[in-house]
DNA sequence: ATTCTTGCAAAGCCTTTGCAACTGC
DNA sequence: GCAGTTGCAAAGGCTTTGCAAGAAT
């Protein structure tokens, strides 16, 4: 786990004062309100789907509309990051939290988090050997982690005999 | 551009020797070689629906359950790589073409390929220290390319005036 | 009051699949 | 001739959208 950035506002307040900044002021609605206070209650990767039932789990009555209208203005106000991994998309915050990359376990889907200083350094190398104006990276590491390692290991032993 | 690597058979002979190698053999089939000749007729990156419509253009008949099952299969045969590109798939031509990662315009939706070897270190020592069992990676900087960037310049500029 | 947001259901996009006809081996 | 492949159209996920009703400022 990663250690967090300390940050002034909730997230919650800084959301507000995202919508209330732009160009055509957005309201803060009971709805998002809701939705910002469940996703930062728990710090885990989630995807949209995953979100809905979550929340209907939870008792709370959002349309599934309302939840990606939110979820993107959410990434838009610099809440949550949208990630790829592989196929799927997971989303993650990113308010309040230091910037880093995936390990991505293709067994299990676990998602561990690393941070890697050589990496920053390397993209904004390659980004401007190409005269190339970087807004951003994405690097995932594929594969399988420890322990679905070992699991497969024990299965392979198991099965020899 | 990179350097192609050096191969020994074409690329319609190595898919039809990993055809004739699974488990269950696999068929031949015309309209399969019609596409793998078509794809390795130009070296660029590309979606499913994009080829679809390229071929259909150069007048070859294949419908598009086939293509979809055949890039499938051509990936799987590791003739082409399959990149997961912001929120689009591409592919490329994986055999024959050395190991590299991607710059991707988000202005022209140009890819720019390079190759560095420090980041392939990186990749095995991030791993190694989650003792995570790696099985590939995505590396992909998002930006504006040279030419957009210049453009968006000149742009400005005569916006000003 | 005005204008943005919600929920619903419908539509969209890309991709996969069931099935009958077809074709490599 | 058998088993894998094709084309079609239908179905599948996931996501977006049009619209009327409802809520925030």
């Amino acid at each position: 786990m990663l250690t967090p950035v300390q940050v002034s506002q909730s997230p919650e307040s800084k959301f507000r004062e995202y919508l209330a900044s732009r160009p055509k002021p957005q309201r803060f609605t009971s709805a998002q309100q809701k939705m910002v206070r469940f996703i930062f209650s728990s710090h885990q990767h989630f995807d949209a789907e995953q979100l809905c039932a979550d929340i209907a789990r939870a008792g709370l009555k959002i349309s599934r509309a309302t939840v990606y209208r939110t979820l993107a203005k959410l990434v838009d106000a610099g809440l949550l990051r949208r990630l790829q991994l592989g196929e799927r998309v997971a989303y993650e915050h990113d308010y309040g939290y230091p910037h880093h990359d995936h390990l991505h376990c293709q067994s299990c889907g676990k998602i561990i988090e690393f941070q890697n200083p050589t990496l920053e350094r390397l993209y904004q190398e390659v980004a401007q050997q190409h005269r190339f104006l970087p807004s951003g990276y994405t690097f995932v590491i594929r594969g399988t982690c420890a322990e679905c390692n070992q699991a497969r290991m024990t299965k392979r032993r198991l099965d020899l005999v």
